[in-house]
DNA sequence: ACATTTCGTTTACATGCGTAATCGTTGGCT
DNA sequence: AGCCAACGATTACGCATGTAAACGAAATGT
């Protein structure tokens, strides 16, 4: 059973070869996704600004983690005179979604309230946490 | 600032030299894990047993993991006559919480509700689902 | 025109991980 | 006593990742 990949959360193909490459987003290139998926599109130069603060990253490292990406199929260059602007090309959602599901499915058979009921033995709701909860469900019962 | 493990989960202290060294579980040593969770303590071959069926690794790949959890503090390896018997030394409860949290704190600014939001808009809450989490919500508040 | 700056591209390198095979030791069988 | 089987330990190896530095070409300033 070919399952090296059952963690892979979002991937995409590699349109060079028409071979399914499937190719997760790792953590250091989602902190780039993340800069994209605020503002975009971006000069490599701006999300570097940003990355070298919040992240203590040099050059050379956002400089690599953009090719990454780019190679991956994530993210878009959109040649802009002399330099290129980046753009993700998968949506946060997607990713969101893909990574939430991931963790739902290897820890809580992939459903909610599990994970839920885990929070709420371990003491890590507060009443807020918990009322807005509540809300969440009553809008979610208006809604159909 | 250091941030490389950022995403560390679960770790353990490296006994020998006195320096703080993180090590992550990774996926495949967590299906380990998961069967030691199950049962423990446990030979190798048993452990072995469950993965080569359910994970189809030979026996080479359950060793290394095996050791590679003992040598990360992971585990510990009981003396049985001529063998070991292996049993976790961190619990499953921690680690999914570690997990978990790490999840939210990545992206849901930490927060449960924010996840719950995000699988309701994106249609992945059954009625059934609702009703589990209002009877969660129920007994949390009876609960206090 | 030439030197310099600025970008993107290529190369680097240690460590971790998935996935084993092989080695070595020790207890058991004949 | 010697051989075999069973186990743990050691070694292997390619790819991914984190983290850059070096290289090269093009634009810019002088």
């Amino acid at each position: 059973m070919r399952n090296r990949w059952l963690d892979a959360i979002v991937y995409v193909r590699n349109r060079q070869s028409m071979e399914t490459t499937p190719q997760r987003i790792s953590a250091a290139e989602s902190e780039v996704m993340k800069v994209l998926w605020a503002d975009s599109p971006k000069a490599a130069e701006d999300v570097l600004a940003i990355l070298a603060t919040n992240q203590g990253w040099a050059e050379g490292t956002v400089k690599t983690l953009l090719n990454r990406l780019l190679k991956k199929g994530a993210i878009a260059a959109d040649k802009d005179g002399r330099r290129f602007l980046y753009r993700p090309l998968i949506g946060r959602e997607d990713y969101v979604d893909a990574e939430s599901q991931g963790l739902l499915d290897r820890l809580f058979d992939g459903r909610l309230a599990p994970l839920v009921s885990h929070f709420s033995k371990r003491e890590k709701l507060n009443p807020e946490d918990v009322a807005e909860l509540r809300r969440l469900l009553e809008k979610i019962d208006d809604d159909q």
